[in-house]
DNA sequence: TATTAAATCTGTAATGATTACAAATATGAA
DNA sequence: TTCATATTTGTAATCATTACAGATTTAATA
């Protein structure tokens, strides 16, 4: 694993953000766990390695990393918002049958345009996701 | 407008869906109002013209529709669905500010084209869109 | 080290969108 | 008309998320 706790805490730093315990564990689960995992994914595994842990905690700190630009929020499914940190400009495929959200490396242009407007609308972030049927359903 | 009850009851029965009142009056809502309503939204105004409309009957119709593939299920805020009867392949956009959601007029290659899978995965919907701050936002 | 203010964390209660469910109503065929 | 089925309706339950207030930790300062 690349990702050690000192890595995460430069991370952390270089983006103003304090780096407590709880954000620590936060951002060392969404490394080791690239399945764009939902908040009670991350809370129920941190609760058991920090009893102490609370869901409240999750919740605040991925609004703050996200609001930093962190991590990313994908709400593709519509039920709940599933969290990213892998910030590279990238697409998802939800799969219909299983719920799974896959990294899916389609490049698009305007993902890397220069004009950062459209319509005069001015542009922050980009998504692109597919749904359909994933490769495993598909065959089962 | 073009729209009226007559073309949504045909545009119903052509997807197999029984044309009850219900359903065209939700229908007849989405083609005059193309600016993502929410259920709430959808439900407020029928209940005026329709006072024994139901709210469950609402989201059981959406339901419906969005399942025949004849509305589209926009998820872009991450805490309610918003919903579009412009089923041409199109993307949105989404203001920070006042969460207002703008179609967009970018072309994107893979919205058209040709092969239906992506690393394996069988694709079935495409969806793309911007976040950002709106033209409206911007100069006031 | 002690003091203190600010930031963070925690648990519970509230909110709001959505769904489950069962009774009421409407529809359509026999 | 009768009966089975589909649809609608209202209420209650569910589930993700947020609000909030008290407890704890942190960091600076004397």
């Amino acid at each position: 694993m690349i990702t050690n706790m000192k890595h995460i805490k430069n991370e952390l730093e270089q983006k103003g953000i304090k780096p407590t315990y709880q954000r620590l564990c936060v951002m060392e689960y969404l490394h080791e766990h690239l399945v764009h995992p939902t908040v009670e994914m991350i809370y129920d595994e941190l609760v058991d390695r920090v009893p102490t842990m609370s869901k409240t905690t999750v919740y605040n700190t991925l609004k703050l990393l996200s609001g930093k630009g962190v991590v990313n929020e994908i709400t593709i499914t519509g039920t709940e918002v599933r969290y990213d940190i892998n910030c590279q400009s990238h697409h998802h495929f939800l799969c219909k049958k299983c719920g799974k959200i896959y990294d899916v490396d389609v490049t698009c242009p305007f993902v890397n345009m220069d004009h950062k407007e459209v319509s005069g609308h001015e542009i922050q972030e980009i998504h692109g996701y597919f749904k359909g049927v994933c490769k495993g359903c598909l065959t089962s």
